[in-house]
DNA sequence: CTGAAAGCGCTTACAG
DNA sequence: CTGAAAGCGCTTACAG
């Protein structure tokens, strides 16, 4: 049988209602699958809605409902370069399959600073057109973690939260893999392998995965009795670029250290280029260590030495644990701490006869 | 002062308008920059809306005017593999500046194959949750095309449609690199550089974009008087892991060609790979040339040669002629092709004494 | 099991 | 320049 295309205006559950000969309440019911109705009206109603070629309106059920069924999740630009770095789609990938799942939608905002990151969130959150959102980049002492819980919005960190003062903040939802381990281990690694001055090339100062990677770095050094030398201690972007600054401030410097930890891979991708570049040879001049276990980390020559992490299962953490306080305001605050693994590759193998 | 935040119930415009002493009606009128309300009286309604800690519900006003102010982007995932491919971010992020500047929102939906790619597609536009929709992989034959033009439903293809028996289709809008000239340089590349057995290891057989490509390497082996040999073409998934699938065949097959064209940069990687692992050298024993200019391949050695395509730029654009035609359904249909340029690098390098 | 009515929070002719 | 009313297309108590 034909479909009926001859509404061009929309059809409305009210079109339905009519050609049913039901009241528009019925046929709501009828769609939301309610029990009380029965079998007979269901499929009159069916019938209509397959004849008029009715879809609802899901705006208007929005409305009704105070629920969009929709999540946000805003990128600040910069500050991982968006998109250049992996963790996004890996994230997104993550989030996505959680949400079809659960039938809910994803609205994606792009920011290019913490300000706008801020601007936007409040604003998807409080004009309803989201009803929850998933941070990524958690600053130290996040003046927008503190509003979100005033104005009672739901939301989950990815990346824990800490203070201005570096103390714990009240407890909300976030996933996060152990970066103090991440940054122990891979600084560890490096000691273990021989290697005497040990760089750490971190991230920008105001995130809390530099500070927390930072923290694992000197950890271990202190752990093994290592110096830790202020000009082996630089901060730059998490992109590529970034690691070329650093590699470049050594080499300027005239104070080459023979490895580094990168507290991301695009860093030590781009740290490695720029060394070849000097005539410098990793690893055997400079062991170098990143951190997310990218794709490109894995075919580059020399193959970089990482620390994986579970960037997809943080993404779906995060949207499930996010869904459950959207459905229950007063779920309690908890948070889900991923184990990362070292991936030893080329990048840092080589000297060991300490 | 401090913002009032008593009402936990979300404030409305009425209760704006009560406070100000006004209609609602005219605080809608303030909030949309009507240049018929009273300076005097915008100044009372903008107080009670600080006052009150108001911001508008964007579900209601997308009901009231038929507008959500947000297009919709479907991602299908094995097609290409979602967003290990670098295609998608870039994609984003154009798209991303024109929406960020025009006030508009992005929803993101993943698809895990083309059939529901194309009902989730229809499912966003009817419900009207967007606006419109850019689609990112034109299959041959689509259709779903036909059925968006049937349903007068806004829409713009990144990559160019055909029909099923390869002809042209009824005028939509479309963006594309023009993927005949990428295959036809980047195989003339190959044979100029003195190559006698070129494959080509292409995309999915049903996406326009692998047609396409296919095409401009016949051509150029036609323009060269070179013997096409069905046993070096094939097709893979535009994924590293379709490259080692392709090396691996020509492995199995016995017949190494010296040269490869793949339809992408993650095919052509994988394939560099696999075939370094047999102990095959690139470029000396066999040439390799990818597609997309993607990160990885500038830092992968050896470095890939490569055709670049403005991923961005097509973003861009999409979102514009989205946008445009979303606000005027009577704007003609067109196209805009963007060119590609050869990206010689090593993989592609040495022999040429022909 | 079903209907009539009110409501979700806006916008926009229509009057004045 | 401003107000009162109707409408956008749903949902959901409340009756019966």
């Amino acid at each position: 049988m034909h479909v009926c295309e001859v509404f061009k205006m929309a059809v409305t559950i009210k079109d339905v209602a009519a050609r049913a000969g039901v009241n528009p309440s019925t046929v709501s019911r009828v769609l939301a699958e309610s029990p009380l109705i029965s079998e007979e009206t269901k499929e009159k109603v069916r019938m209509a809605i397959k004849e008029l070629g009715y879809h609802p309106n899901a705006i208007a059920r929005s409305l009704a409902m105070s629920s969009s069924r929709t999540i946000g999740l805003v990128i600040s630009r910069p500050t991982e370069q968006a998109f250049a770095n992996p963790f996004f789609p890996e994230v997104i990938r993550g989030i996505g399959t959680v949400l079809e799942r659960e039938g809910y939608h994803l609205m994606l905002e792009m920011a290019s600073d913490a300000e706008s990151e801020g601007r936007t969130t409040l604003q998807m959150l409080k004009s309803r057109r989201v009803d929850g959102v998933i941070l990524t980049s958690s600053r130290i002492g996040d003046s927008l973690i503190s509003r979100l819980i005033g104005d009672d919005l739901p939301f989950v960190l990815i990346g824990r939260p800490i203070g201005k003062e570096y103390q714990e903040v009240d407890p909300v939802l976030w996933v996060d893999n152990d970066n103090v381990q991440v940054g122990y281990v891979a600084t560890e690694h490096l000691i273990l392998n021989g290697r005497k001055d040990i760089a750490m090339v971190d991230g920008p100062k105001d995130l809390v995965v530099s500070y927390d990677r930072l923290c694992g770095y000197r950890k271990a050094m202190h752990r093994y009795g290592r110096e830790i030398r202020e000009e082996f201690l630089i901060n730059v972007p998490f992109t590529e670029e970034g690691g070329i600054q650093a590699a470049e401030h050594f080499i300027k410097s005239g104070r080459m250290p023979n490895a580094i930890f990168a507290a991301d891979d695009s860093i030590a991708l781009g740290a490695i280029m720029r060394l070849k570049e000097q005539g410098i040879t990793v690893p055997d001049d400079v062991a170098v260590v990143g951190v997310n276990d990218s794709p490109i980390g894995r075919v580059a020559r020399p193959s970089l030495t990482t620390m994986s992490v579970e960037i997809f299962d943080m993404g779906v953490r995060a949207a499930e644990m996010l869904i459950e306080r959207i459905n229950d305001r007063d779920t309690p605050s908890y948070h889900v701490v991923f184990p990362s693994e070292l991936i030893v590759r080329e990048s840092s193998t080589a000297l060991k006869a300490e």
